[in-house]
DNA sequence: TGTGAAATGAGGCTCAC
DNA sequence: GTGAGCCTCATTTCACA
């Protein structure tokens, strides 16, 4: 799909801002909003807009814990790597699972309010995957950067 | 901040969709439109509800690679480590930035378009910086989960 | 084909109870 | 916490370039 510097535009202040009204967006572009509406279903039909979140605040919701854990599997042809895929998956704790090269297999990031919840997912969550090899697990100290922003 | 289990639920809906409307979340929970509305606005207050924004596909807007980087300063008081994230985080690339436990100090997700843009990433922006240790990177195969989704 | 202006309907928001 | 009502904005229609 052809994008152009307003689709562009649009794009950018509604990752930034999704309460962004189309009024608001034709005050900055010089557009009027039956474009910039069309334009935005375009952006979402076409699967460039994902979708619409709220962001909450984790620390203030008890989430005080990331960690990123290196996971080793022993077995790893494809059949392997899927089922532990389907498995972790679907642990709230895991808010990111890459599949990677380097030293490990997999990287986890696991997002839970306290190290007794930590102790939790590794040992009865992870820990009853079979095919797990090495695990290694790394604390965030604290959060420095975070966004979903894409440069555009 | 006291919570109940409305306001949770509240919170739920719209960090899976925020666009939802208030009478759709009144149909849900067994309660009219003006108290939802007006836990909403609490939430948002009180700091619950962070943001709204539009998560964008990374993948259609060309951003194929995503690359995780593990960093050792060489000097480790706050002055350094303060003058490090200040560095580092404001680079478009970088998405995420952790002080971290474990072998390394910082990790870093970087989202690039292509391995030419992470060369010049670390060639022209990491590496400006003083006081680099060791710098090791991971790239993601592929990414089998990834969520904004805080478990209520 | 794509833009701007005007009309319509839905939802956010306020108020009295 | 409920229901009525205002009012803005999203959405549609249509004329025009």
């Amino acid at each position: 799909m052809k994008l152009d510097e307003f689709d562009r535009q649009i794009m950018d202040m509604l990752q930034k801002n999704a309460r962004i009204t189309i009024k608001e967006m034709a005050a900055v572009l010089t557009l009027s909003a039956t474009p910039i509406f069309e334009r935005i279903k375009r952006l979402e039909k076409n699967g460039l807009i994902d979708k619409y979140v709220a962001l909450l605040n984790a620390d203030l919701l008890g989430y005080k814990m990331v960690a990123f854990v290196q996971i080793s599997l022993s077995q790893h042809n494809l059949k392997e790597v899927t089922a532990f895929v389907d498995r972790i998956t679907v642990f709230p704790e895991v808010m990111e699972c890459y599949h990677t090269t380097g030293d490990s297999d997999f990287l986890l990031k696991i997002l839970v309010k306290d190290m007794d919840q930590f102790n939790d997912f590794i040992l009865n969550k992870l820990s009853n995957i079979e095919n797990l090899g090495k695990v290694k697990t790394q604390f965030a100290l604290s959060t420095r950067k975070r966004t979903t922003e894409i440069d555009l």
